[in-house]
Order: C-alpha cells, then sequence, then structure tokens
DNA sequence: AATTTATTTAATAGACTTATTAAATAGGGT
DNA sequence: ACCCTATTTAATAAGTCTATTAAATAAATT
C-alpha cells in the first residue's frame, strides 16, 4: 500500500479530489481515510486537522488559479492579439481543473475567515499585474481602438463568461447525458464564443 | 411569541434566512429552531425533515428565479430595446434575491438528486418561450441587425455577466468594508455595463 | 540484535446531528 | 366543566463527526 511513494501524499490527493468534489464540509476525514486506504486516524496524524488539511489543498489550488492572472506578456504583439490568448489561457486552465470554481464559490465566498487569510495575499501579489494592464488598456482607449470601458469591468466580464460553463457542467453531464468528448468539442465552441464576445464587445462606438 | 401570523411561518422564514445565508447541510434544525424561537422538534413537527422544509423553500425560490425568463415581453418596440429591458429585470431581480446564486450553486449543482427532479420540469415549462426568443434573435441575425451568435451563447453570456457580481459581494462588503448604499451604487453600475457589453456585442461585424 | 524513530491501527471520548416519542399546554366548541 | 384537537416541549435514541490516546507494526540506526 505504500511502496515509494508515501501515504501522506496518497491522503492530499484523495483529499483534493474529494473536497473538489463535495465541498468541505461534506467531506469527513472518514471519507478520505476511506479512498486513501487507510485508518482515518492517520489523516490527523499527518495533518492534525481537517482544517489544516483543506487550507493546504486551497491555497495550492488557489495559487494556481491567480497564476494566469499574474502574466501579461509584453511580446510585441498587439494589445487585442495578446488579450484574446490571455482569455483562452484562462478557459484553458479552468478546463484543466473544472471544479476550482465550485471550490472558491463554496469555501472562499462563504467563509469569512478564509476568505480574510487570502484577500490581502492576492491583493498585493496582483496589484502590480493589474496596473500594467490597465495602463495598457486605457491607453487603447484613448487611441480610439476600444471601446471605453473600466478596466475591472472587463476583467469581471471574462472571468465571468469564462467561468459559468464550468457551473453547468455537472447539469449537462448528469442531466443531459453528454460524454465527455461532446463536453470537450462544447468547450472548445464556448471558449471561442466568449472570445468573440468579448472583442465585439471592445469594438470602439463610432467605427 | 405566537399572535396572528404563526410559528410554521416563523420556521420557513427563519429557515429560508439561513439555507440562503449558509446553505443546506451549515444549518441544522437546532439552528432554525433557535432562529425561530422555538424547540427543536417543532421544527420537524411542521415539516417532517429538514430535506423537506428546504426543498419547499428551494422549490419557491427557483420558480421565482426562472419567471423572469417566461415572459418576453411581444410589445412593437424593437427587438433590442426590449432585449436590454429583459437584461435590467433580470439583473433587479437578481438584487431582490442576492443569495438566489449560492443557492443554485450550492443545492441544485452540487446534489444529483435535487437536479434531476427540477430539470425536467424547467425545461418544459420554458421550452417554448426559449423557442420564441430563439426564433425573434435568429430573425435578426438573418436582417444583419445582429452579428451572428447562438441563442443559448447569448443567453449564457447574459446570465453570466448578471451573476458574477453578487458572487463577489461577500468579498466587498468584508474585504473592502463596502457599506449598503455603496454597493447599491455598484450594482447600478454594473448593471449598466453588463446592458452596454451585451449590446456592444451583438452589433454586427460590417456595420 | 537491540534500540530508537516513524507509520499505522483500534478504541473511544465528547460534541453535535436528525428524528421520534410521550407528555404538557392552550384554545375552542359543546 | 369537559373534551377534543392543535401546538409546543423535554427527553432521548441512534447515528455521525472530529480529534485524541495508547498500542501495534514497520523501518532505520547503532
Amino acid at each position: 500500500m505504500n511502496k515509494d511513494n508515501n501515504m501522506e501524499q496518497q491522503i492530499l490527493q484523495c483529499a483534493e479530489e474529494l473536497f473538489l468534489e463535495k465541498g468541505f464540509s461534506l467531506v469527513s476525514t472518514t471519507d478520505i481515510a476511506k479512498k486513501a486506504g487507510c485508518n482515518q486516524a492517520l489523516v490527523h496524524y499527518y495533518f492534525r486537522t481537517k482544517e489544516n488539511l483543506f487550507q493546504q489543498i486551497f491555497q495550492a489550488k488557489f495559487t494556481k488559479f491567480l497564476y494566469i492572472f499574474t502574466t501579461f506578456d509584453d511580446s510585441d504583439e498587439p494589445f487585442t492579439t495578446r488579450l484574446r490568448k490571455k482569455i483562452e489561457a484562462h478557459f484553458d486552465l479552468l478546463i484543466e481543473n473544472r471544479q476550482i470554481p465550485f471550490l472558491i464559490v463554496n469555501e472562499l465566498i462563504l467563509n469569512e475567515e478564509r476568505r480574510s487569510a487570502l484577500v490581502k495575499n492576492i491583493y498585493n501579489k496582483n496589484l502590480e499585474i493589474y496596473r500594467r494592464f490597465d495602463h495598457e488598456l486605457q491607453e487603447e482607449i484613448q487611441k480610439g481602438n476600444i471601446r471605453p470601458i473600466s478596466t475591472l469591468d472587463l476583467l469581471i466580464n471574462i472571468v465571468s463568461m469564462n467561468i459559468i460553463i464550468f457551473f453547468m457542467l455537472p447539469l449537462l453531464e448528469s442531466q443531459f447525458n453528454f460524454d465527455d468528448e461532446e463536453i470537450a468539442e462544447l468547450l472548445q465552441q464556448r471558449k471561442h464564443e466568449v472570445v468573440e464576445t468579448i472583442m465585439c464587445s471592445l469594438r470602439p462606438k463610432n467605427k
């Protein structure tokens, strides 16, 4: 049951899957132990508390989720091209981590304590990148290449449209019996449509 | 504690507030009883099970939430004007029921059983309205008044952009200390921006 | 081989859950 | 005053949950 990769790792991984699937309060340490194939006490031996275990997973996931925002490549391609790539990269990251939106809604937004812990962390880390993006965007607006819009609204628009399909996936899978291939196809279409919508919404009005 | 309005109603109302705030599994019948000011057994006397009580509340909320889609006014105003009104009405409904998005994500999307029960119900009820909207939209696209887009994508875009700010509210309230007035102002701005974004995204390309 | 250290388990304390039961209380109607 | 019915409570069964403890096993070190 334990060759070179140890049980600690096994527990962590099983806990991650379960937490992502059901959320914090619907997963018991007994569930985790059962899935990992060990005694329930062992979960506490390695991570002391359930909260501890969760935090560790959540922090990692969340960092990964935000990573995409912390880079805005400064190649010499035009702004809109880079923006388009950014939207696609964000969507692709969500494809690889489909349950992240649930985790965030469930645990970050519903739980005040966890929120406080992370927000400041994030805020400081991403402020600079935000400023640079903001600067570039407003410059493009000045030049008349893009319809006037606040940077925050644009970011919110992108995130919201990218995210929502992942909230709908369980519905599509279980209720309309979409298989993996159909889902994959649907996601690609949706990604394309989001990019299209954003780009169209940014065209200047007089043009 | 019980004049003309009875305790049953009181329990229902308190349960609703608690469920909306914390979700099903984080609220105990003891919590509900405490808030309603009665014995815990009384909750079971009136509603027999916690699940029963929840279903009753959830069904009502969800019906209300969907109601907005079940009408698309057929006045002689132009399509885009009516669409604009629709988006605003949807947003306003969310303002009045801010916690609905949480409830849906938490309980409908995470819970397979509840999902099945509701989906067919909804599907049949709204199919006709969907078809009519679909017909009108595609007609406008044919005429060249609107950029080509699938009806479903458009609806998804609207819902997603309308909803997301309500997921962010707890963050804005607790982390950035927005007061009620600032929140109200922010929501109005956001509503305006969503309408603007959608309308801009629908402009035909060649125009 | 003996001893120390790390890993794992069984058992259980203690708190909290939902739901049920039987008993207490209150308010008409007769 | 008596009875009937609806409302409300206290008590508790039966179960789950997290976390701890002490004991057993395995691995590493000396």
